[in-house]
RNA sequence: GCCGGGGUGACAGAGCGGCUAAUGUGACCGACUGCAGAUCGGUUUCUAGAGGGUUCGACUCCCUCCCCCGGCACCA
């Protein structure tokens, strides 16, 4: 089935068709290592993560590319609030980042590129914009971009620009030329780290460096460029604007794909309402695919609202699809053959993977496909009740490797440690039982039995240890 | 003020101009069961913020109003 995608730019769902046959360039918005890593970016690349997956499961070579946003106004001032390098600040907050969502399984990004890698480019763009008159320097060395010479300036977000400034809360600064136009090099002050430019030391502005890496990777056009909702604007108008001015190329992007922000029990999670939530401190209390499944249980372009009694519920939800991938995996091991509920359950295979590959190819319909998923499991639970033949019960397995594929869900071997020796633990403690009653038989029996598992048992005066061989 | 996105059954949350409003959670009943759990079957929602309109027919399209959320240009 053909990939439709919910395209910003023209607020309509349009057929997926990338610039370059089945390569798609696919560039997302990275954070700016200004502090922990927190659920809303988790919401938003493991969607991200869902849809590089998705494609390449389709069959596209899919290059997907993201930022890391290394120097800015806020690394700033966390670099003045802690007295610490901003290097080192980046480099501690990007290391946590790519811990976190390592443990979250996001594992497509093939390609991180930090701004300040990108100064030259940067420098060229700026040169390039001033040299076609969409751009002039201020007298303190800054480089602003002038939006009135650029004649699509709003129609990424729809804004109009008369109107906004008379709503703006933020004052208008004075260097520049008009109200709407925004930095593109930002002279340096005093303390604060900078690079050598044409216009005098200084920084990048905050949007140009998505343009450099973009136009350096992947030319003047791309596919698919993603960011989080609050970015459409000004973040990527301002992107557009920069890049078509620059190369004369139009469109920049062909899809824009902007999830919807994640709420906590309905309002913005922010430090001063002190409904933060770290991913780490998520990961203590969920396991990680948990928390994926709770963000794919959704669809991304909704706002989600986070509370601990939403996570309960996911894990519950997901308990019910991983109960039935265990009986899937216990089943294969003692079915014969053929069995009674096989035809039936054959159908629902190929059901399931269509209705799976449709919900996903609209829009990544995640929270359809897993209805699919869903659907799916209590048919193979009956199946499994009639009595379902290896073949069958093969590809059942086969089908949830598909959707785990995609989503990142349905991990295989899954041994928890804590719950192995949990086990043998309650094992060792049944025998002693039973040699107090000198019941040696079931004693003995369940020596051999965790012997042939590689434990072994070694009875003591205090009672039996026991060891891995 | 402007731009964008929403208001769906006990709760969470999808789709669709007409087929039982998906799916999950919860509750209840039944089957299975020594007990429990898991699983299966069923019940629980006949209603979609409010009011108009279009239509043979709207939750789904259009209009008005109410409410909620995000953004509004380097900045809580």
């Amino acid at each position: 089935m053909a990939v439709r995608v919910y395209n910003t730019l023209t607020r309509e769902k349009e057929d997926f068709v990338p610039l370059h046959g089945r390569r798609v360039s696919m560039f997302v918005c990275g954070l700016t290592p200004q502090d922990v890593t927190h659920l809303g970016h988790a919401k938003t690349y493991i969607m991200f993560d869902v849809v590089a997956r998705f494609l390449r499961h389709k069959g596209y070579h899919v290059f997907y590319l993201q930022n890391v946003t290394d120097i800015e106004d806020r690394i700033i001032k966390k670099m003045r609030e802690t007295g610490r390098d901003w290097k080192e600040i980046v480099a501690a907050n990007f290391a946590s980042y790519l811990d976190v969502m390592g443990t979250l399984g996001c594992d497509s990004v093939d390609v991180y590129a930090y701004a300040t890698d990108y100064v030259p480019e940067i420098r060229d763009q700026i040169r390039g914009l001033l040299d076609k008159g969409y751009a002039y320097v201020s007298e303190d060395g800054s480089v602003y971009y002038d939006t009135t010479k650029f004649k699509d300036w709003g129609k990424l977000s729809g804004q109009k620009v008369e109107e906004h400034i008379a709503g703006a809360r933020i004052e208008v600064d004075e260097k520049k030329r008009d109200p709407a136009d925004f930095a593109l090099w930002k002279a340096q002050k005093p303390g604060e780290p900078a690079w050598d430019s044409p216009w005098g030391k200084g920084r990048p502005g905050w949007h140009i460096e998505d343009t450099a890496i973009t136009i350096q990777h992947f030319g003047p056009q791309y596919d698919l460029h993603g960011g989080g909702i609050e970015l459409a604007f000004p973040h990527h108008e301002a992107e557009l604007a920069q890049a078509e001015a620059f190369t004369g190329v139009t469109p920049f992007v062909k899809y824009w794909m902007h999830p919807g922000m994640l709420m906590i029990r309905g309002e913005e999670m922010h430090k001063s309402l002190g409904n933060f939530w770290a991913v780490s401190d998520a990961l203590a209390r969920w396991p990680p695919e948990v928390l994926r499944f709770f963000f794919l249980n959704a669809h991304y372009r909704s706002p989600l609202d986070f509370s601990p009694e939403g996570l309960d519920e996911a894990s519950r939800s997901y308990g019910r699809l991983r109960e039935t991938l265990r009986s899937v995996e216990a089943e294969r091991r003692r079915a014969s053959t053929e069995g009674k509920g096989d035809a039936d359950l054959r159908g629902a295979t190929r059901r399931a993977l269509e209705a799976f590959d449709a919900a996903m190819s609209d829009d990544f319909n995640t929270r359809e496909a897993l209805a699919a998923v869903f659907d799916y499991a209590r048919e193979v639970n009956r199946a499994i009740g009639l009595g379902a033949g290896r073949g069958a019960l093969d590809e059942v397995a086969g089908a949830f490797d598909a959707f785990g594929d995609v989503l990142g869900l349905f991990a295989r071997g899954e041994t928890g440690v804590a719950l192995t020796e949990g086990l043998v633990d309650l094992l060792v403690g049944l025998r002693e039982d039973a040699r107090k009653r000198k019941d040696f038989a079931t004693a003995d029996r369940i020596r051999e039995a965790l012997g042939a598992l590689g434990i072994a048992l070694e009875d003591g005066r205090d009672g039996a240890r026991w060891k891995r061989r």
